[in-house]
DNA sequence: AGCACGCCGACT
DNA sequence: GTCGGCGTGCTC
């Protein structure tokens, strides 16, 4: 038997090939595709780690010395078939090498450790004197007064001789050390006991009558599911209209009929209500993961995925490679979100991935937003996505109404605040009624920038092309994008003037603003400032939840799916600051955004209110969604991204040459575009650039790039590829590094 | 990533 | 005539 193996560390071309091994006998039933084994490699034969893709009982038809395995890396194998091929699928796709494809869908510590098979053992805490000299035992310690937290463990014990360890931690009255000082005393013994897993059965009590809408689009799910062949659903549903309810029921049917599902969700936390609600109606087959479980859960998890026991992840995008058994269902939260698209290689995106799963299980994929993505929209119009609409809000809950507001014509009046006098009267008349309000400014700190009055100097980031912001909490000014902190000059660096002055607002002056008018009702703030603690974004929802403060301020961190019934004004404070951003998507990203955020007024019984600031009340962006205009919106700008040859209609190739010394990355950037200019006979594609990057230098490295723009995505990854690799091979590269992305989310 | 091979300059 | 600098190429 003969074994076709990626070697691990074939990171770079030359190696990241099939190599073939012999099997020995001894090995031959436990080498399987997909299995690690060691095998002897190079001249020096050190053994390396490869994962198993192909076997074979015939020996290559070339004839070079085949080596034999030499031992198997672990008990088990690591991926299946499925995986296997989503390997090759990233290979082909994103033009990464087969062991980094193979590597990124791994769970995190698992590259280095051997995995194995296990028992699911629990560990139960049980009484280890007989029940009747228990209670003489409490009885004799009885005038203790340091008895008492451990009276109050051993009184469960009188009803119960054996309970989960699990079960004691969730009990008040249980503190670890006294527990601890039973088990050391010889009272209570530890145990492991090994059980089978036993699924929860469905609740279906737990799941809610649908409106017409919602059952029309329901039954149009389960139909597909039904029809056991891929179909992909753009379920588009407004805030508020009950999305979450449709699909819960699709994943029932998938779990009825044998599947399982994968449920991607962004990054974002997933608030304990949605979980509450997977949980109450699939009980114990439901697992979450995030990015702040450890090696030893996650590892469970992939086991018990691989096994079959759970069957239904919910997770971010890395979620989408799970082992799952008869995966027929993949559903796409907020499809939109650029979350989905890795930052690091093999540069994937979520959506992807769970299509080509899809298409090759015969599954279901659903994409769900309130504001999808150009690309889906464009897909759904070209009948590639099957269009579920869901236009009403459930309940009662009406759409808020919507003001928008010239900031103009404010400071023509006379107002220099960041706040109009439209936002502040419907702040005051909000929480005087007793209800609450989020204000959105996607920009974190107190003013964005400092200048000198007297020559203009504007204080910049020592490392980064970037103005500094002033952060008052910290006393200091911050880059944004390298993290460094500068004492607040007190006069000007370049002509020494004392006349320093702050322009530009982030969140911190607007909470300052809030403070000086509103401060009786309670003011907070979130963004990555205050969310830094490992439960931070939950301690600020749940303080706004419970009322300890009635107005939020925060970065597009407080847009995202958060219900908060008693928000009835949702503010803007500056709508277009994120159109003037130089990106084919600014405008795309600002209509989802703004939406986003004011689906969040007015979820409850009570009607919404939202006012929008803009310097730019005029443009189409802000129209649409002032006057509702989805479809409008959506078919507008495919217009313009038509006209200027942009996905999703064209395919982008970007390159981003980097490196310490600036002339040598502008000379390098140029000669790049050279080589591309050379293989571009045909005309093919379009060369945009060399450009400095919108940040020209971060961190002390500078910044060129390059985009390539083509129709065709398989011939634009061939041509990208081979022309930079014709550059690496014949030019002195020095010190400069290129990073290079297919299908980038932005041009950055 | 490692290791061998190979071609050139500095040295006993 | 030999030792070692590292540039180049190969790894089942």
């Amino acid at each position: 038997m003969y074994a076709q193996v990626i070697i691990n560390f074939a990171k770079t071309q030359e190696i990241d090939r099939l190599f073939t091994y012999s099997v020995p006998y001894t090995l031959l039933p436990k080498v399987q595709i997909g299995s690690r084994v060691k095998v002897p490699f190079g001249q020096g034969n050190h053994t390396q780690i490869g994962y198993v893709i192909h076997l074979s009982s015939n020996p290559p038809e070339e004839h070079y010395r085949i080596k034999p395995i030499v031992s198997l890396f672990d008990e088990i194998p690591v991926f299946n078939e499925e995986q296997i091929e989503i390997a090759k699928f990233l290979v082909n796709y994103y033009g990464c090498s087969f062991a980094m494809a193979l590597e990124v869908m791994l769970p995190p510590g698992m590259s280095k450790k051997p995995y194995s098979s296990f028992e699911e053992a629990e560990t139960y805490i049980t009484l280890n004197i007989k029940p009747e000299v228990l209670k003489s035992y409490i009885a004799s310690k009885a005038h203790m007064k340091s008895f008492n937290k451990q009276r109050a463990i051993l009184m469960l014990f009188l009803i119960q001789a054996s309970i989960s360890l699990e079960d004691l931690k969730k009990s008040n009255e249980v503190s670890p050390s006294s527990l601890s000082t039973l088990i050391k005393n010889g009272i209570l013994r530890k145990e492991e006991k090994f059980i089978g897993f036993r699924k929860d059965p469905i609740h279906y009590d737990y799941f809610k009558k649908l409106n017409l809408e919602q059952t029309y689009a329901k039954d149009q799910l389960l139909a597909a599911i039904g029809a056991n062949r891929y179909e992909g659903v753009l379920l588009q549903g407004i805030t508020g209209s009950g999305k979450t309810e449709v699909f819960l029921y699709a994943i029932c049917k998938v779990l009825e009929e044998g599947g399982s599902a994968i449920v991607l969700v962004p990054e974002i936390a997933l608030t304990r209500q949605t979980l509450m609600r997977f949980k109450e109606r699939f009980g114990n087959v439901v697992a979450l993961t995030h990015s702040r479980m450890n090696q030893t859960e996650r590892l469970r998890l992939y086991e018990q995925v691989r096994k079959g026991q759970i069957k239904v992840v919910i997770g971010p995008r890395s979620a989408v490679f799970m082992p799952m058994q008869n995966l027929k269902l993949i559903v796409v939260d907020e499809e939109h979100e650029t979350t989905y698209k890795s930052e690091t290689t093999p540069k994937y995106h979520a959506i992807d991935v769970a299509r080509m799963r899809m298409i090759r299980n015969s599954g279901v994929l659903i994409l769900a937003s309130a504001t999808p993505s150009l690309e889906s929209y464009y897909e759904m119009k070209r009948d590639r996505l099957k269009l579920i609409e869901l236009t009403q809000r459930v309940g009662n809950a009406t759409l808020p109404e919507i003001e928008i507001v010239d900031m103009r014509k404010e400071l023509k009046n006379g107002n220099m605040q960041i706040m109009s006098h439209t936002l502040h009267e419907a702040i005051e008349r909000t929480v005087r009624a007793g209800n609450q309000v989020m204000l959105l400014l996607n920009r974190r700190g107190h003013s964005t920038f400092v200048n000198c009055r007297s020559c203009g100097f504007v204080v910049k980031c020592k490392h980064c092309d970037i103005a500094m912001t002033y952060h008052r909490q910290s006393s200091s000014l911050e880059c944004h994008y390298c993290g460094l902190k500068e004492p607040i000059p007190s006069m000007c660096p370049a002509c020494g003037s004392k006349h320093i002055r702050f322009f530009g607002s982030g969140t911190e002056k607007v909470e300052e603003y809030l403070n000086k008018h509103f401060k009786p009702y309670g003011i907070g703030r979130m963004d990555f400032d205050t969310t830094t603690g490992k439960e931070g974004h939950n301690k600020v929802l749940e303080a706004f939840q419970n009322h300890e403060f009635n107005i939020l301020v925060g970065t597009q961190m407080i847009a995202k799916g958060h219900d908060f019934k008693d928000v009835t004004l949702v503010g803007i404070i500056a709508a277009d600051q994120a159109l003037y951003i130089q990106d084919f998507r600014s405008e795309e990203r600002t209509y989802q955004l703004i939406t986003q955020a004011l689906g969040r007024a007015g979820r409850g019984d009570k009607k919404g209110e939202v006012v929008i600031q803009t310097y730019n009340p005029e443009h189409f962006v802000l129209e649409k969604i002032k006057f509702r205009q989805q479809q409008a919106f959506y078919e507008e700008e495919l217009k313009i991204r038509k006209m200027l040859g942009y996905p999703p209609y064209t395919h982008l190739f970007s390159l981003t040459v980097l490196g310490r010394n600036e002339k040598e990355v502008i000379q390098m950037v140029h000669t790049l575009k050279y080589y591309y200019e050379y293989y571009n006979k045909k005309g093919l594609f379009r060369i945009v650039g060399p450009s400095a990057a919108a940040i020209s230098r971060i961190a002390d490295e500078y910044r060129w790039q390059l985009i390539l723009v083509g129709e065709d995505r398989e011939k634009l990854l061939l041509y990208g590829k081979y022309c930079l690799n014709k550059f690496i091979n014949r030019e002195n590269t020095g010190t400069i590094k290129i990073n290079w992305d297919i299908d980038p989310i932005s041009m950055f």
